[in-house]
DNA sequence: ATTTAATTTTACAAATTGTAAAGTTAAATC
DNA sequence: GATTTAACTTTACAATTTGTAAAATTAAAT
């Protein structure tokens, strides 16, 4: 005879504890996948491989992330969101643009410098699969409007102003504030550290001040 | 009756026409792994479509460069080696060291702006696969060389010696002569000519000329 | 004790890279 | 023109990896 199934009548159920495993477990293997993703690349970093680092079996991954640039997205979101970044904040509620940007070049190098492996794997990631490189769009964009900001007030202050100009040096700003010209300085230089010291003077040279 | 395999007694056998046959299937292989990967990127690249745009099996794509990485190996080295970077020559022989810088950023602006989309996407494969990574050291390292070399005798021709200052220039030039500034400056400009147009100046004044 | 849902186990499909052998074809040699 | 040579194709197969799905297990919540 067989057992009759019983119909579930739902129950009102609060994930509590559970939810912290779960959240711990997210927090493992994004861990373990920034490890793994920095020492040997997105070619050899496996989800198998993941898994097992993170103590987890491979479909747990699928279940948290999706897939594999959903692991990379959720990274990089983590990463984006937190360390290091909340100082903008700050930097842009200065009253002095000069004081804004420098605030800005010091903000942006700390950054790169902390997360340096990690965001070459990542700009990596973004130029060999164009639909990943939206991803990075967004907070491209976000960098581009403070440094917009900071010379629309810097010109304005000075009575330069020269829409044309500013524009010109919006794009320098913006590029010499990138990931890419920062990785490309620090790899000239010997070390991020010397690469940012020298930018804040690089860049106001460049801008003409 | 099994026909007797005759053994074969060498005789000598130049290539002629099928090497110049096979020559014209790698050219065609790699003008169509060219378009693939700046349409689609390296993760939608598959040696079964470049085959197929290419006109041969998967297996000779195979044979002629050995894996997927080879083929872009071949690709990159076709470009490096040929389209622009002869002119390099004429600008080192310069005798005034301001022509070379110009020379120098000219003929760099004019190279990334070519093959800005396929640099994009091979800078990308280098920086997510340390392997494919070292093929491009070699390249960086010749531009740093002529980087220095403008840059020394430069200072030598003015008198300024300080040792420091010109490595720091160097360092400077070489990333500011980069794929991966330029192409950043680019996307802030909007345009890879506007970049073009920048980067002359924008260079003098970082490195204070 | 029962319900719930996260996680694991297990199994499978599809795509891709890589390898190997036999067969085909056309150029080079005699 | 017949034979030799090697590039190329055809065909087949193994290994890896990603992705999906279902049942079984487990531990937390009720």
């Amino acid at each position: 005879m067989k057992k009759a199934k019983v119909l579930p009548c739902k129950r009102p159920y609060s994930l509590g504890k559970r939810l912290e495993l779960s959240d711990k477990k997210k927090a493992r293997i994004l861990a373990a996948a920034r490890l793994l993703l920095e020492k040997d690349g997105f070619l050899a970093l496996t989800l198998e491989i993941l898994a097992g680092e993170s103590g987890v079996t491979r479909q747990t991954v699928h279940n948290l992330f999706g897939s594999k640039t959903g692991v990379l997205e959720a990274l990089f979101d983590q990463i984006a969101f937190s360390s290091g970044m909340e100082q903008m904040r700050n930097v842009m509620q200065q009253p002095d643009p000069d004081t804004m940007l420098d605030g800005f070049i010091g903000v942006f190098s700390a950054f790169w410098t902390k997360n340096r492996l990690l965001f070459r794997r990542i700009h990596g990631i973004a130029a060999i699969d164009p639909e990943f490189g939206s991803v990075l769009l967004a907070r491209n964009q976000r960098r581009l409007s403070a440094a917009t900001r900071i010379l629309s007030v810097r010109s304005s202050k000075t009575g330069e102003n020269f829409a044309e100009q500013t524009a010109q040096r919006v794009a320098v700003l913006h590029a010499l504030s990138s990931f890419e010209f920062f990785d490309a300085l620090a790899e000239s230089c010997g070390s991020a550290d010397q690469a940012a010291r020298l930018l804040p003077g690089l860049v106001k040279k460049a801008l003409g001040m």
